[in-house]
DNA sequence: CTCATAAGTCTGAAAAAGGAACTGACTTGA
DNA sequence: TCAAGTCAGTTCCTTTTTCAGACTTATGAG
């Protein structure tokens, strides 16, 4: 497998594996949904290597999903905010905590609850189809090849 | 960060990145969603080494995301197949399938299209809030600790 | 007997991750 | 003004994973 075009197959799921599609990475981005910004609070928090973090940032940079924003002029020194790119990538992070919270759990409960600022209440991610609003579930989902091509999931 | 205890983490992101963070799994769970089960279907269909195909089916089923079911007594021969906890993980490929066909598609158009066989209509998975069914944005939900700790988004 | 198929295992080389010290441009406090 | 601290990285070396491809075991077909 080429890795380094992944990002150019004729599949979305591919095209997001190229750029979430490893550990660290989504760590990072947990931290970026906490409201995390900076290089030493992601390095303490994640107990990442900076040499790692380093090269995490940058990828995440290169592709859109945060943008380098300097907070100070001398010395130099700069924040990493989730672009709209990036905070898309919420359902996905939620989805996988929700998948978590279902399939992972332990006897202590969850370790953490979410209210939707909206309607006040706590809740769960449920994913729905756009048409007809029903939850979705695998089994009656059918795909066909689309303009860019066919096979693979998405 | 001691990789093989992260599915004791009390976060809940963390439990799931223990199971699929790594981007062979994800697409060995792209095959199983078509209906791939075969080792030797999987490998040709993915290039993947056989080593790794091999240990990532085990750790799949190991995790009882797959199940390991005989099809052949002599010789013997297995085929793996999506439990329950399995097809659960479908709302998380299925929001890295749209966020790749939103932000990472090229002239070509989406690779696949998505049915609902329920409505009949072709469509995008939306995920919505459980109580109020109004979409999710990042910035309209607020965390605060639940029972199995603080900390980390989920 | 020989070839083909399926599901793996083994091995040596290449790539990625880990650990920890170092750099450079400041700021703060004594 | 001198030492110590902060922040955002970079460099270097070791350890762990991954990769590519050959090998194995069991069996059926011709």
């Amino acid at each position: 497998m080429k890795w380094d075009t992944l990002d150019e197959e004729p599949c979305s799921l591919s095209r997001t594996i190229a750029v979430i599609g490893d550990r660290w990475t989504l760590l990072i981005l947990r931290e970026c949904f906490l409201r995390v910004r900076r290089f030493e609070a992601f390095q303490s928090a994640l107990q990442i290597t900076r040499h790692l973090l380093s090269e995490r940032l940058k990828k995440l940079v290169r592709f859109g999903i945060l943008r380098r924003v300097p907070y100070s002029e001398a010395p130099k020194r700069y924040e990493y905010i989730l672009t709209q790119k990036g905070l898309d990538l919420y359902p996905i992070i939620m989805a996988m905590v929700h998948w978590g919270d279902t399939h992972m759990g332990d006897e202590r409960g969850r370790p953490l609850l979410h209210e939707h600022k909206t309607c006040g209440k706590q809740f769960d991610p449920v994913m729905v189809c756009s048409e007809c609003g029903e939850p979705l579930h695998a089994k009656q989902v059918h795909v066909h090849p689309g303009p860019g091509r066919k096979e693979a999931i998405g």
